[in-house]
DNA sequence: CTATAAAATTAGACATTGTCTAATTTGGGA
DNA sequence: TCCCAAATTAGACAATGTCTAATTTTATAG
């Protein structure tokens, strides 16, 4: 799904104009639940479309991060990871891999956040540290 | 509180050779709950002790992470902060200035992870993004 | 269609954070 | 005191990210 077209019109519906290499980025982006970092989206982009460059790669990211297209995170060791799954969520790395899975917002509960004393809280989640158990 | 002798005898007890440059370290690491970066700690021990270079400051938080001595985190964006709270605890990020804070275990309930299908949890806590409320 | 100006892209310099190596210094124990 | 292992060190190197100035592309006014 998401044909390029779709991707271009994503794009226009937050303001961004969809050049050839948004759109290329955007792709690509969009279309995992690896959590890459920069420099691994560079590398994929750069199979498909051999003329995008590191600057507009970075400067790709952080716009759709204002834009609301993704979600920018530094919860494991190593780079920034970019997340295309917007909705509330939180994350489980596992230990083995490094890799960053989302888990549901439902998955676990918390509770008790609003009656944090001295603190207004904006958003939270849970990070868990883990692996996958056999059989998933 | 925690004399030089007293970290000296802290450090020998986790089986580290309390050098000049270690205790250095450990007494300002070890006494702050600002969750400095390594070059934080360098510049704050050089301050007292100007005979400490950068590579031992790295080598000397990385050995008293291994040795349970502090903890290690990747939160927030920026470099790799170190925290002297060894118990578990929960962690919010204020947005304002970017620094981190400790929050109890008890001061948030977190439920249902032992009940996370398909993973093995080893550890989890909660991130927080929000700010001081007036008065704290 | 063409000219123009704004937007987007780019290469590469630069900064920060962290690791590593090889040489030197230090200090504990025979 | 001497010797050897441990600790420290400077600086090279790598990875990640930002920034600038120049170039290319694109939208659109004329």
């Amino acid at each position: 799904m998401t044909s390029a077209t779709d991707i271009k019109q994503l794009l226009q519906h937050h303001g961004i104009q969809p050049s050839v290499q948004r759109v290329a980025i955007a792709e690509h982006v969009l279309a995992t639940d690896r959590h890459p970092s920069a420099d691994q989206v560079l590398q994929e982009v750069q199979r498909k479309l051999p003329v995008v460059s590191r600057a507009t790669v970075y400067n790709t990211l952080k716009l759709f991060v204002e834009k609301g297209l993704l979600r920018q995170y530094q919860i494991a060791e190593g780079p920034t990871v970019y997340d295309a799954n917007i909705e509330r969520h939180h994350h489980l790395i596992d230990e083995e891999t490094g890799r960053v899975i989302d888990i549901p917002w439902d998955a676990v509960e918390v509770k008790n956040v609003e009656g944090l004393e001295g603190f207004e809280v904006d958003s939270y989640m849970v990070v868990l540290r883990g692996r996958r158990r056999d059989g998933s």
